[in-house]
DNA sequence: ACAACGCTTCGATCATTGTCGAAGTGTTCA
DNA sequence: TGAACACTTCGACAATGATCGAAGCGTTGT
C-alpha cells in the first residue's frame, strides 16, 4: 500500500484553502510578514489567520520569529517556495483550451520576484536577452553562465563569489508559471535581482510579490540587457 | 491582490484528497492504469472513484485514453510527476523531531520507481556508488555524467544518445523523499532503470511503485556498481 | 440484437473544516 | 503596576465536499 498517500493529502489540505495558500505565495519573496499582514491578505479576522499560520508552521512550512510584541513569519526553507512555484507551473495548465486564460493580475503578470530573483514578463525578458547574446544557455531542466555573461554581470559590479562557497547553485533555471517560460534563477538570478533593487530599477510594490519597473529601469534592462520589454 | 491564489488553492485541493493522492502516487511511474484498478488503491467504490478521476482529468493532471470497454488513466505530462515529488519531499519534512519517522512502507522506501527512473535506499545506493567511483557529479539543484560515466554505461550497453535529439536532460538530480538527498533521474536515470528491467535486475511488484531487487540485481548492483545495499 | 461488463451521472446524506465572537496570553512602554 | 497592543485559544455554527446506492451510457462479444 502507499502509504504516504495520506500524508500528501493531509499536505496538500494545508495548501488547499484560499487563506493560506494566499499567506503563502505573499511569503514567497523569502521575506518574514506580521501575522496581521498575512490576515490582510488573507481577507480573514486575526483569529482565523492565527489558526492558518499555526497550521503552515506545525507542518514546517512556515517559521516563526518573535520581533517585540509581534511574530513574523517566512517559509521555513528556499525548497517550500520551489515546491510553491512548481504546483503554480502545473496549475496554470490551462485545462478548458476555449476558455480565456485565467485572468492573472497585470501587475504581477509584468513583474514580480520569484523568491528573490526576477519573474514574470521582466524576468523572462531579461532571461532572453541574455540567451541571446550568448552570456546564458538555459532550458527547463539546467543552465549555465558562459565566460561571456559572467564578465557581463562583473562589468555591472555583480560579484559571483559573494556568498562564499556557497552551496548553492550559480545559474539554474525556474519555470515561470506565468509565461511558462523558463527564468534565470539560482546565484545569478538572486544576485541580478538585488542589483535592480539597488539601482532602483525596479521597486517594491507596498505589497504583494509584483514590483514596480522605474523609467531608469526601462532604459538599463533595454539598453544595457538588450531585452523587449 | 493575488489573483493566483484561490486557483493554487483549488489546485491543491485537487491533491488533498487521500483517494485522489493515492491514486496520483500510484501512476506516478508514468504507466497507465485502469479506473477500477485505482479504485482500488484509492480504497472507494468505482463510483466514487469515476467522480474523483474526473476531477483531475478535467484539470489537466491525468489523461485518458480509451482501450476498449475500459478507460486508462495517467498522467497527463512528467512535470506533473515532479511537482508530486516536490510536494512529497516537502511533506516527508518531520515537522516533529521527537517522534519517530512516519511509517513508510519499507519496501517502497527499499526501492521503488520515480516516473522513470531508480529511487529509494537503492536509487539513492547506486547514484552515490557512481559518484564515488568518479562517473557522476550531482547536488541538489543540477548534476554532470562525466567522460568515465558516460563510458561506464556505455559499456553496460546504454546508448545516451537513444532518443535522438531528445530535448530531455541527460543528467539531472531528483530529491528522494524517503532518503531526502538526490538521486539520479534525467535520460541517464531513466535509460538505467530500463538496464536493471532489462536484465531481471529489478522486477515491479503487482502493486504499487515499488520493486524487488532480485538476487541478480544484488549482485550485479555490488559488484558492477559497487553500490552498498 | 441482446447480454455482459466497465465506467459514469445523479441525488441524498453525513463528516470535515473554515469561520468569527469572546476570552486569554504575553510583550512593550509609561 | 497598569494600559495598550499583537496575537492566540476556545467554542459554536454553517458550508463545502466526499461518499455510496441506484440508474444510465457505451463498448464488446455472442
Amino acid at each position: 500500500m502507499q502509504t504516504i498517500a495520506p500524508e500528501l493529502a493531509d499536505f496538500a489540505a494545508l495548501i488547499a484553502d484560499p487563506g493560506r495558500a494566499g499567506m503563502l505565495t505573499r511569503l514567497m519573496d523569502g521575506r518574514a510578514q506580521t501575522a496581521s499582514e498575512l490576515a490582510r491578505v488573507a481577507g480573514v479576522t486575526p483569529q482565523t489567520a492565527s489558526w492558518h499560520l499555526a497550521r503552515l508552521a506545525a507542518r514546517a512550512l512556515l517559521k516563526v520569529e518573535r520581533s517585540g510584541p509581534r511574530r513574523l513569519y517566512r517559509l521555513a526553507t528556499p525548497l517550500v517556495a520551489q515546491m510553491l512555484e512548481a504546483m503554480m507551473t502545473v496549475a496554470a495548465v490551462e485545462p478548458n483550451p476555449s476558455r480565456s486564460p485565467p485572468r492573472i493580475d497585470p501587475q504581477m503578470r509584468r513583474a514580480r520576484t520569484c523568491y528573490d530573483h526576477l519573474a514574470g514578463e521582466l524576468g523572462v525578458a531579461v532571461t532572453d536577452a541574455m540567451r541571446q547574446r550568448g552570456h546564458l544557455r538555459l532550458d527547463r531542466e539546467a543552465g549555465e553562465l558562459t565566460a561571456a555573461g559572467i564578465a557581463f554581470l562583473g562589468d555591472l559590479g555583480i560579484d559571483l563569489r559573494s556568498p562564499a562557497r556557497s552551496r548553492r547553485l550559480l545559474c539554474r533555471p525556474c519555470l515561470d508559471w506565468s509565461e511558462r517560460r523558463p527564468h534565470l534563477a539560482g546565484r545569478a538570478g538572486a544576485a541580478l535581482a538585488d542589483l535592480a533593487f539597488q539601482r532602483d530599477w525596479i521597486r517594491r510594490r507596498p505589497q504583494g510579490r509584483s514590483v514596480e519597473i522605474t523609467a531608469d529601469g526601462l532604459a538599463a534592462f533595454t539598453t544595457l540587457f538588450g531585452a523587449r520589454i
